[in-house]
DNA sequence: ACGCCAACGTTGGTGCAGCCAACGTAACAC
DNA sequence: GTGTTACGTTGGCTGCACCAACGTTGGCGT
């Protein structure tokens, strides 16, 4: 019994700005409930997947490649740490710097993860043949690379 | 394709969740600097552009419209009236409900961050020519109408 | 060799967005 | 009349993004 909900006004809904919100809102929420079933959430699997995915890093490093604030980084790492997915070791060759290792574990996690990520992907672009998919893909890569050197 | 680019990872970067994540939290940030001029946030504006654009409306009905749950509006709504942009009165068909409408100050500043947003999708999507804006918008609206019917 | 500055990890805090539970009141269905 | 639904409101919680400050350490210029 729901009301037919005309969602989103025309002068907004023609706004990409709106509409990435919303895509990328609905893009999040699928995903959080995906990262749910692992009891992590998204900046856990940034760092994991970035991790199995370049090797060991340190966090500052780890931070910057994935766009996620040093102080953040910091209690992620803690987290994941904690449940033994990745090991943090002082840099015998720079005493402030961690080097950050996944663990077995965490390998085994991240691929879980990894296929969680997958489906939603699949999910989120159902509507879309595979040539859009590209479209989408490379439209957005524009955006972000030209935005990316601030 | 591995090549190894300073920013995101090459498994991210591809993910079309990651890069619609990226770029809308790009947009927001630039609509929210653009906000901060009229100190007033994105909840603000939604509400606001959606009276002007379709008239008085309710509380809970302005939420559906937005996408913002009721307790959200409440308190935007507060605000938005504390500064003499809205007007809330009860509704004397139906007493549960406040109709809110806007006064002319509140146009005004409707109008004003119309602008304001204009001024960042234009800034948003200056990599793209006015056929790929095109694209983006259709491809995006197609992946939000899909998955608005829950 | 020294001093200065940059980078690192860490703590603590801010703000926005989204969401949910619960309450009292009012409308509606039966 | 009774039960159910919708509304506005209060209060709270989570995730993501961001910033300031501090002590420690490395690198560099002089």
């Amino acid at each position: 019994m729901d009301h037919a909900a005309p969602q989103s006004p025309a002068g907004l809904s023609t706004t990409p700005s709106w509409l990435l919100n919303q895509t990328a809102s609905h893009a999040a929420r699928l995903l959080s409930e995906g990262f749910a079933a692992h009891d992590l959430r998204g900046y856990h699997y940034r760092l994991l997947a970035t991790l199995t995915e370049e090797g060991p890093a340190s966090q500052a490093d780890l931070g910057r490649r994935c766009g996620i604030d040093r102080s953040d980084v910091v209690a992620t790492i803690n987290d994941l740490a904690g449940r033994g997915l990745v090991v943090r070791a002082p840099d015998p060759a720079d005493r402030r710097r961690n080097v950050i290792s996944v663990t077995d574990a965490g390998a085994d996690e991240a691929r879980r993860m990894g296929v969680t990520v997958e489906r939603v992907q699949a999910d989120l672009l159902a509507p879309l043949s595979t040539d859009e998919r590209e479209q989408l893909t490379r439209l957005l890569t524009r955006l972000l690379r030209h935005h990316s050197r601030h």
